[in-house]
DNA sequence: TTGAAAGCGCTAACAT
DNA sequence: ATGTTAGCGCTTTCAA
């Protein structure tokens, strides 16, 4: 079909067309680009040159002289991970419309390996920089003074000057215990991860002040830290279930934990979501789909924190200057069995 | 600290670099280069400006002049998911090696979009493409007269003169039973994928190979396939037991399968692995490390069939020319506790 | 030992 | 309506 690409190595520049087509550069130039006044007759003598060429501008003179190039970097240290994979797509997504292509560097978290890589892509003139991570707390700036605009998503820079987007871990938490108050549960306990993790702890602190609003307390009193896996869900459920008998819901601080806790409580003999209602966190399918019963569980949009850092970057790279500050995107519920069916469309009135 | 860099907007030119060290741009040039007949005195006062000035060589204008880039495109169908993932930081050990960066196309699965981004490499003059994806079936060949070389990791080219670097599958289905065999078990059974998959029917292409040569059967007769899910393992190991009670090992083709027959024989009163082994396929170590007991699998080297995809790829942009074909990655047993330990190093005579 | 100039592929201003 | 030319930032002859 397309054997229309030249056959041999070297790729057709617009020297070759022009000469095919019998025009100038200049001219061949203006009637690729449909710019200028050409006759539609020439026009089309060159389009067909150029098909017949397989012939593709080379964006590199093109961004030399136009001192953009079309290309952003894309920094993580996440090693295209779970968290950043999604933000990473939607990323694309947003840069992907302006015809922007993304290159992607791993940090492999080593502050000298991106240190050169920053410098890598800077040599390579990207129109601005996407830094990502795995974590939400505020890390070291890749540069104060760099000459491009730099956006950081699912993690946060430590400069005030930089400009954020992370998932807001503490309305995830208000959401997840919000439900649990709907579906008519009192009495919850909840099972995260390290308390070192500040996405852990602010996802607590959403519950504590749900909880609060509504003049309840934590089942054990507090949250109770641990580690991101299933097997301090085993355990904490364990230690949970000793101490709060009569707990009758369990917001864990992921999908891993979650699926720990339910099985634990399966194995006690509570049935879920009947007895004990469980919702977990981050929405990873392959976790939350595998648990019995499926689990409900709060989604973290990386998707869309993708999305909404990379329409910044573009803005800014097209001049929009944007201060420093943190922008948040909103968690979503996603609801399953391990949770129940909401109960009555109650007017959520925390002061009766 | 390292406030060297130019703080206004535009990257410093080797120009800028030249008038600052009071010589001209082909002596700055010769200097940053090291190349030619200079005073090591001006030598080091070009270094120092360039130092001074925070000056990146422009890459656009070098590779415009060298006729290469130093960046691969990597096309990937798998959204950059579970599978392609250690195979593109493997490729990336291997080019960041070459200093070569890495544009990154998502194709979601659609052809039309995957066309196009193969040719906006070309526009941007890569000099090679890598094509990742998540299934080892042949797929369409993105191009058969494209200007710079393709290589094909964890996914096949239809085409026999593109070449291909995928897992040996079948090897991997041998290594999982040879194993099963030495740990003392005879009646094995396999759960696994849908039959349509490639990968399901190697793997269980293997296993009939090594049992034909102990002279054994499978259990239930033959493979029983399925989905790549949990619930599938569970159905699937619930069939096997009513109809194959007397099993004592079970072969998985995915760690999802593999968790489920766990937890099924668990239900069931059987222990793992003193009345039935269990062994997985992936190393998906969420998955492998979150099952009661940890999963014995098949590591399938992704990171290595990346690595040597990508050092193909280096050869063959380095002028040696790759013939079609296809190189297959072995896989590896990783041992954990769901197959025990293994019995004593006999020599494994298939004949006694 | 250093400088001047050509040219990589392209676009845009200026001639014709 | 088309052609000519300068120049983006760099490397590489070739002169001085």
């Amino acid at each position: 079909m397309s054997d229309t690409i030249t056959p041999g190595t070297r790729a057709a520049t617009i020297r070759d067309v022009a000469a095919l087509a019998g025009v100038s550069i200049g001219t061949a130039s203006k009637a690729l680009n449909g710019r200028g006044k050409l006759r539609p007759e020439t026009r089309e003598r060159v389009a067909a040159a150029a098909r017949q060429l397989g012939f593709q501008p080379n964006t590199l003179a093109r961004g030399l002289l136009r001192g953009r190039t079309f290309t952003v970097g894309l920094v993580t240290s996440d090693s295209f991970g779970r968290f950043s994979i999604p933000v990473m797509l939607g990323a694309e997504d947003a840069l992907g419309a302006g015809q922007i292509s993304v290159f992607m560097c791993d940090t492999r978290d080593d502050p000298i390996r991106e240190r050169h890589q920053v410098q890598t892509l800077l040599a390579r003139r990207v129109d601005g920089i996407l830094v990502t991570g795995r974590r939400t707390e505020p890390r070291p700036s890749i540069g104060t003074d760099l000459p491009v605009p730099v956006v950081y998503a699912m993690t946060q820079s430590a400069d005030p000057n930089d400009f954020s987007v992370i998932p807001d871990d503490i309305g995830g938490g208000e959401l997840a215990v919000r439900h649990l108050l709907a579906t008519g549960r009192t009495r919850i306990g909840h099972i995260t991860g390290p308390q070192r993790f500040l996405a852990a702890r602010q996802r607590a602190d959403g519950m504590a002040k749900v909880l609060d609003d509504a003049g309840l307390q934590a089942a054990g009193g507090a949250a109770f830290f641990g580690e991101w896996s299933e097997e301090w869900g085993r355990q904490g459920a364990d230690i949970l279930l000793r101490t709060q008998p009569d707990v009758d819901a369990i917001f864990c601080g992921a999908d891993q934990i979650a699926r720990g806790v339910a099985e634990t409580l399966r194995e006690r003999g509570r049935r879920i979501p009947d007895d004990v209602a469980v919702i977990g966190f981050d929405n990873w399918e392959a976790m939350a789909l595998g648990s019995r019963p499926p689990l409900t569980t709060v989604d973290m949009n990386l998707h869309k924190v993708g999305r909404v850092a990379a329409d910044h970057l573009l803005a800014a790279i097209g001049g929009q200057p944007i201060g420093g500050g943190v922008e948040e995107v909103e968690c979503e519920l996603v609801l399953r069995e391990s949770t129940g069916p909401i109960s009555q469309p109650l007017t959520p009135d925390p002061n009766d």
